[in-house]
Parts: C-alpha cells; sequence; structure tokens
DNA sequence: TGCCCTTGCGCG
DNA sequence: AAAGCGCGCAAGGGCA
C-alpha cells in the first residue's frame, strides 16, 4: 500500500492507495466515488462498462481501492454491503456504478451531495461539480489537482497526435477516455490523489451542503427517498417491442431520407430544417405576412404540429408544392426518427434505463429525464409511447392530477370563484370565459383555456396574442380582464412579484428568483410560476410517497411525468385495489381545494398492454365496449 | 473541421 | 411598463 499525505481544506489528509487496506473506517457515513471504464450511450449499463477502483473516504482519509484486484474488491463489496456504513456521493453515477459491478444497491444509504447542492442553491447557471463545490466551500485543492491531472492528459494526448487547438473541454474528455483506458497499475500517482480527495471533499460537503439547504427536515427525507426511488426506476429500466422499435426506425429513416433528398434537389441544397425555408418558400407562393398560425418566441411563424399543413394554404408554384409536400412527409418523421436512434443506441437487453433526476430542474425541482427523455415523448404520434411495454404478467396504468396547477393557483391565491367552480365540479376554463363575457370580452374556451395558462405561467397580452393568433388589443383586454375578475390571483401575483431574492414553495423549498441576462431584470412575473410548478410536483411526489410507502406498493410506478404517474401493476385479482390505493394517494385536500385524480387502463385495440397517453387509452375501451 | 451558441419543438 | 414557466435534444449557423 502506498500512503500519500496531502491535503485538503488547507489540512492534512491521507489517502492510501493499495492492495493493503489499513485500518477499517469505523462505521458511519463515507464518501464514496468509483472510477470506471469510459462510459458509452448505455453507461453503467453497458455489459463492457466496468468499475476500476472505488474510493471510500472520511473527512481525513481515503482508501483507494483496485476492483481489478480480487482481495482489494472484496474489501469494497464488504464496505458496500455492510449496513453499518452508509454513504455519499455526487450524482447517482456512483450507486448505478456499484449496482452494475457488485450486484449491490445502496441506493437507500446513499446521499447524492449534487442534489443537495441543488436545494442549497437553485440557481441555473452555477456549476456543480464537485471542483467548483470545494472551492466554494474553502478546499481548492480539488481544483489545484484537477488542474495538474489536465496537463498531464493535455501532455499525453498532444503527444499521442491530437489536435493542438482542440478546446479544453475536448482534450478533457479525451484525456478521462485515455485514463480509463489505461490499465489501472499505469494510472499515475496523482490520479490516485485525485480520485481519493474527491471522496473526501465529496464527504465534507455533505455536512456543509446539508444546513445550507435552508430545508424542513421533512423535505430532506421525503427527497432522500425520492432520489432512491428514482435510481431503482433507472436501474430496473423499461421494455421495448424491439421488433416494433427496428421498423419504425427503418420507416423513419426512409421517410426522412426520401423527404430530404427530394427537397435539396429542387431548393439547391436547403434543408427541411433550415430556417433559411422560409426564405425560400416566400419566394414560391407563400405570403408570411398573412400567416394566421402560431408564431415561435422570434416571431417568425411556427411549423409545430399541424401549423406546417398551413402552408399548403397558399397558391404555391409547381416547385414550391413538391417542397411543400416533402416538408410534411419529413415533419411527420422527424421526431420518429430521433426518437428512436436515440432508444435504439441505448437498449440493452430489451430496455432503457433513462435517467430519472428528481431535482432535474434546477429552478422548481421538477423531475427531469434524459438519455433518452422520457417525458417528451410524442402523444399525437401514437407509435412513439407504444414501443414501451410492461414487464410480463403486469399492465400499465396511469393516474393523473386532474389541472392540478390551477388548482394549487387557485388555493394558494384563495381565489374563491375558481374553488366554488372546483368544488361543483364545474370547468375552469368555461369559467374565466364566463367571467371575461361579464366584462364584455368575448372568447372561444380554447382562448379560455389559454389565458388561463397565462395565469400560471406569468405571461401577458403579447404572448397570448401570438399563440391564440388574436389581435393584440383583444388579447391585453383579456388579460386585464383575467387581473380584475380573478382579483386574489392578482393581489398574490403582485405579493410573489414583490419577492427579489428567494420564493418559498408549500413544502418549505427555496426557489431562486430568475434575471433576465440582457437586461439584468429580476423576472419577478416568474415568481407565482416557480411557486405553482414547483409545489405540484411536491403535492406529486408526496403522493407517490404516500402510494409506496403508506399503502405499501412500492416500485409500482413505472414512469413519471410531471402531473402524472405510469403504474405498472401485476396482472390479476389485486390490480383492482392497487389502482383504488392510487387514486386515494393522489387524491387531497390542498388548502380548501379539492385535488382529485383518475386512473386509466392502457390496453390497446388488441388487447396488449402498452404506451400510451391515458385519453387514446380511454376511447379505445369505449369503441371496444 | 470542430466548438459554441441559438433556435425550434416534443412534453408537462 | 411589460414580461409565458420548466426541461432535453437535434440541428443550423457563426466563428476560429
Amino acid at each position: 500500500m502506498e500512503t500519500y499525505t496531502t491535503t485538503v481544506g488547507g489540512q492534512d489528509v491521507l489517502v492510501h492507495v493499495g492492495p493493503d487496506f489499513g485500518p477499517m473506517p469505523a462505521p458511519g457515513v463515507l464518501g464514496l466515488d468509483v472510477e470506471s471504464t469510459y462510459l458509452t450511450d448505455r453507461a453503467q449499463f453497458d455489459p463492457a462498462f466496468k468499475v476500476r477502483t472505488v474510493q471510500f473516504a472520511t473527512e481525513q482519509e481515503a482508501w483507494v481501492l483496485d476492483v481489478t484486484d480480487p482481495a482489494q474488491r472484496a474489501t469494497a463489496a464488504g464496505i458496500l454491503t455492510d449496513t453499518a456504513f452508509s454513504f455519499c456521493s455526487h450524482t447517482n453515477m456512483d450507486v448505478l456504478s456499484v449496482l452494475a459491478e457488485f450486484g449491490i444497491d445502496i441506493a437507500d444509504r446513499n446521499i447524492d451531495t449534487r442534489a443537495l447542492a441543488i436545494m442549497a442553491d437553485p440557481d441555473k447557471d452555477n456549476d456543480r461539480d464537485l471542483k467548483t463545490l470545494g472551492t466554494l466551500y474553502g478546499m481548492d485543492e480539488l481544483r489545484q489537482d484537477d488542474e495538474s491531472l489536465y496537463a498531464w492528459m493535455q501532455a499525453r494526448w498532444v503527444d499521442a497526435g491530437g489536435r493542438k487547438n482542440a478546446a479544453k473541454a475536448h482534450i478533457e474528455q479525451v484525456g478521462w477516455d485515455a485514463l480509463a483506458s489505461l490499465p489501472v497499475d499505469e494510472l499515475p500517482d496523482r490520479f490516485f490523489i485525485y480520485a481519493g480527495k474527491d471522496a473526501i471533499v465529496c464527504r465534507r460537503l455533505l455536512p456543509l451542503l446539508i444546513p445550507a439547504t435552508q430545508a424542513p427536515a421533512e423535505l430532506l427525507r421525503i427527497e432522500q427517498w425520492l432520489a432512491a426511488t428514482c435510481n431503482r426506476i433507472q436501474a430496473r429500466g423499461l421494455r421495448v417491442d424491439e421488433n416494433e422499435l427496428n421498423s419504425l426506425l427503418a420507416y423513419a429513416r426512409a421517410e426522412t431520407g426520401d423527404a430530404e433528398r427530394v427537397a435539396k434537389e429542387i431548393t439547391g441544397g436547403i434543408t427541411l430544417r433550415s430556417p433559411k425555408l422560409q426564405g425560400w418558400f416566400g419566394e414560391h407562393g407563400v405570403e408570411w405576412d398573412d400567416w394566421t398560425g402560431a408564431l415561435t418566441p422570434k416571431g417568425t411563424p411556427s411549423l409545430a404540429k399541424e401549423n406546417v399543413k398551413l402552408i399548403g394554404d397558399f397558391p404555391l408554384d409547381e416547385q414550391g408544392r413538391a417542397v411543400f409536400d416533402a416538408l410534411i412527409k419529413f415533419r411527420r418523421s422527424l421526431d420518429l426518427l430521433n426518437k428512436c436512434e436515440g432508444i435504439s443506441a441505448r437498449i440493452v437487453d430489451g430496455r432503457i434505463h433513462p435517467l430519472l433526476n428528481p431535482v432535474g430542474a434546477t429552478t422548481t425541482a421538477r423531475m427531469s429525464s434524459s438519455g433518452p427523455n422520457l417525458q417528451n415523448m410524442s402523444k399525437t404520434d401514437r407509435r412513439m409511447r407504444g414501443m414501451f411495454l410492461p414487464d410480463p404478467g403486469h399492465e400499465l396504468w396511469t393516474i393523473d392530477f386532474d389541472q392540478v396547477e390551477l388548482r394549487v393557483v387557485a388555493g394558494l391565491a384563495r381565489e374563491e370563484k375558481m374553488i366554488e367552480t372546483i368544488l361543483a365540479g364545474g370547468d375552469l376554463h368555461q369559467l374565466t370565459v364566463d367571467e371575461l363575457a361579464a366584462m364584455g370580452v368575448t372568447i372561444s374556451r380554447q382562448v379560455g383555456k389559454m389565458a388561463n395558462f397565462l395565469i400560471v405561467y406569468g405571461g401577458g397580452p403579447k404572448a397570448l396574442a401570438e399563440q391564440a393568433g388574436i389581435p393584440l388589443d383583444i388579447a391585453a383586454e383579456v388579460v386585464y380582464g383575467i387581473r380584475e375578475r380573478y382579483p386574489a390571483i392578482n393581489a398574490l401575483t403582485i405579493y410573489m412579484s414583490g419577492m427579489k431574492d428567494e420564493v418559498r414553495t408549500i413544502s418549505g423549498r427555496r426557489l431562486p428568483v430568475t434575471v433576465n441576462r440582457k437586461t439584468g431584470d429580476v423576472r419577478s412575473y416568474a415568481n407565482v410560476n416557480y411557486l405553482v410548478q414547483s409545489s405540484a410536483r411536491e403535492l406529486l411526489v408526496d403522493a407517490w410517497h404516500r402510494f409506496a410507502v403508506d399503502f405499501g406498493h412500492d416500485g409500482v410506478v413505472w414512469w413519471p411525468v410531471h402531473d402524472e404517474l405510469v403504474l405498472q401493476v401485476p396482472t390479476g385479482e389485486q390490480a383492482a385495489q392497487i389502482i383504488a390505493d392510487a387514486e386515494r394517494a393522489m387524491t387531497l385536500d390542498f388548502m380548501g381545494v379539492p385535488i382529485t385524480a383518475s386512473a386509466v387502463r392502457l390496453v390497446d385495440e388488441q388487447g396488449v398492454s402498452r404506451w400510451m397517453p391515458g385519453d387514446v387509452a380511454e376511447k379505445i375501451a369505449k369503441g371496444k365496449s
């Protein structure tokens, strides 16, 4: 064993490297970090993935164990298995790595310091890697060591013939990959020292970050539960109908490829995604000034969803018509293509394992998903969600809150008209229509719905005019009318916009106010949205926790989508009870406002359970009966 | 050529 | 005075 003496936060620490582990650390919380083979798209789920070293640390001492050595591996496994130890690590990567390498699930015994760092400082613009946090909390050595390691990697990479002017991030990536493929016994000392210090810094951050969150203990407790639960969902993965995936992939490649070829030929090289295409259409019959569809934030015509078809309503010339047809064909399959490629690149044993980040939305702590993002699968193209199947012997159900954000804002503001309507089982969008009618402003229910979203999102006349395709003066009447007819919400908006420092959710979570980058102004109009969006997220997580823990249905949630839980329920008699419990868990009183939810069984026309939007499943069920 | 920033669009 | 919020991903376009 080699022991290095170095410093963290100006204090001497020891980093033990090697086979003779030395005295065991006392039971308690250890900083944990692993180094692995380089990460492919499939990351820890790649069959070739291997952990190379495991680092444990107290605040003063780190042990770096070479997992390729059987004795050290056994020592590491012993500590990881021993429930007298719990761990803290940065991100959930180490938890997944330990599971992949050792088959040991430490999710319940691990605290994610990165998640704590977000709670401590939810400003989206700030970095939260260990070395940045280390510097922030008086442990700058990690940054220094990182630079030393970087210099080593740069020399190695440039010597190996890399581009001399490559960006630092690029060299770092290549450097880490190079390190990851070196045999462990050829790694430089500074690598092990860095690795050990990583774990020490992580361990030292824990007691610093917890008070920095200023979060109530109950909130921290539920976040801990959620993090472990999200980890297990990722590890379990989602089953993919691979035949369907492959046929969709072939179809989407052919469709988009054909369309792209045709369009390029006619336009002389303009792709079907290029902003230049709109100018081209302008020369082939489209009067953009007469565009009646929605606009993008930039004010150019939006071609999202069905909008793109509006181009066909203009008197196009022959070339314009041909490119339009190609564009329609392209747009119909582009999203499908991208999603299928993403899924295909990550499939392992018929499953994908997207990250489910419990606090992915830094500003509001909503959950996010990536690799691939499973929270933005198309609802209009059923084939995308339809690729995902429950495990054998199970079926999928979906249960979602009804208009949860509007109800939350109604409750927080105590907007009596809204609350009465909710209690009476009425329609909040129609209420807005009726309230405006009382002021002599006539709008459709569709615009009433958009107007209600403005309340939640903090929008103004311009946004409504653009999205609804109505004149600015009418939109202004709607917006100002709403402020008058919903005085309590208006008061809440004014009250919240007075908060220039932070916003607190119903659970006491601190949220940041945000700043307009160009003007430097505080975007205080967004505060109501942050409060509402984040509080609604907490209501969902609380309901999920009740369902999993209080009702004893741990592991039943298949995938969450903000205000919705998709459930994977064993087929059979107990299914009805599980669904009933889910409905009970998601039915609650929020400040006198009932929050309700209803479950839908997801079964296609052939009687096969697969993922799909709830309203689609309801239509299928109706068609059958 | 590769990197970085912006834009658009899917979901909520 | 006015201000649509939060994500992840792919691709375009400017730049070196």
